[in-house]
DNA sequence: TTCCATGCAAATCGTTTGCATAAAC
DNA sequence: GTTTATGCAAACGATTTGCATGGAA
């Protein structure tokens, strides 16, 4: 990450403050507030530079766009497939075992970061059909 | 699922006999060399209802297309970040206990699938960055 | 003064949709 | 005959890119 930049320092500021894990278009609104002439691709650019630089986490699902979450105590993610809603849970996974066992099946070396997985969250069972 | 077709027949077989998470693209692909005439969009519309109906998984990732995976004995699988390919591979990570946490910390009722682990794998390690 | 980041618009990728035709039941 | 599926092309949502300009070191 190079030089310093007003955009980029309020897209960190506005995903560290989140814990509903925005959208990239929800963090663009959001930043659109404090700063009304960023541009969308600055708002992509920096996301993607703030990822590869582990100062924020991607996480993608089987349903609507990738969402954002700031880098925090490792948590887990349970995912909703009917609204695309994360919500965070604890839960040990012996992640030095498993990473070893996975490793020695498949050879990839995974990046601890936390687990995540699908179903269907209270609102959505509710909302019979 | 309603009415027989040959597409379809040959959608399923084709993610049924294929052991690498193929894509959208490459099931057209595969179907088309037997079926010269199938159109994208009757692949998309059938993965789809294949999903739908439990026939087929869909896998979605933090890189590239989204993939599909026949309905098979339940494993578990480890995502390369850099090429996007999944390896399948067998962890016992106690569902029933996981499952009850889960609902129990966020209301999200998880669909047992298996799991998803993000890492690097063997060749994209050796290429160096 | 060189490099990096921005804004804009156009391009791209993966996927979905509307509509007329064709196949299944 | 009525429904359901298809093929085509156009539309779509999310994201990326090329390019000229502006700001940081």
């Amino acid at each position: 990450m190079k030089n310093y930049s007003r955009q980029r320092e309020e897209i960190i500021k506005t995903v560290q403050e989140s814990y509903d894990h925005p959208t990239a278009e929800e963090i663009y609104l959001s930043v659109k507030t404090k700063d009304p002439d960023v541009s969308r691709s600055t708002v992509y650019r920096n996301l993607g530079v703030l990822v590869e630089n582990n100062l924020i986490n991607k996480i993608s699902m089987l349903v609507g766009p990738d969402r954002y979450d700031a880098v925090r105590e490792k948590h887990n993610h349970a995912i909703c497939t009917k609204c695309g809603k994360v919500f965070d849970f604890k839960y040990d996974f012996e992640y030095e075992k498993l990473k070893k066992m996975i490793l020695k099946q498949t050879g990839v070396e995974i990046s601890e970061k936390g687990i995540a997985l699908e179903g269907i969250c209270n609102s959505c069972k509710k909302l019979k059909n």
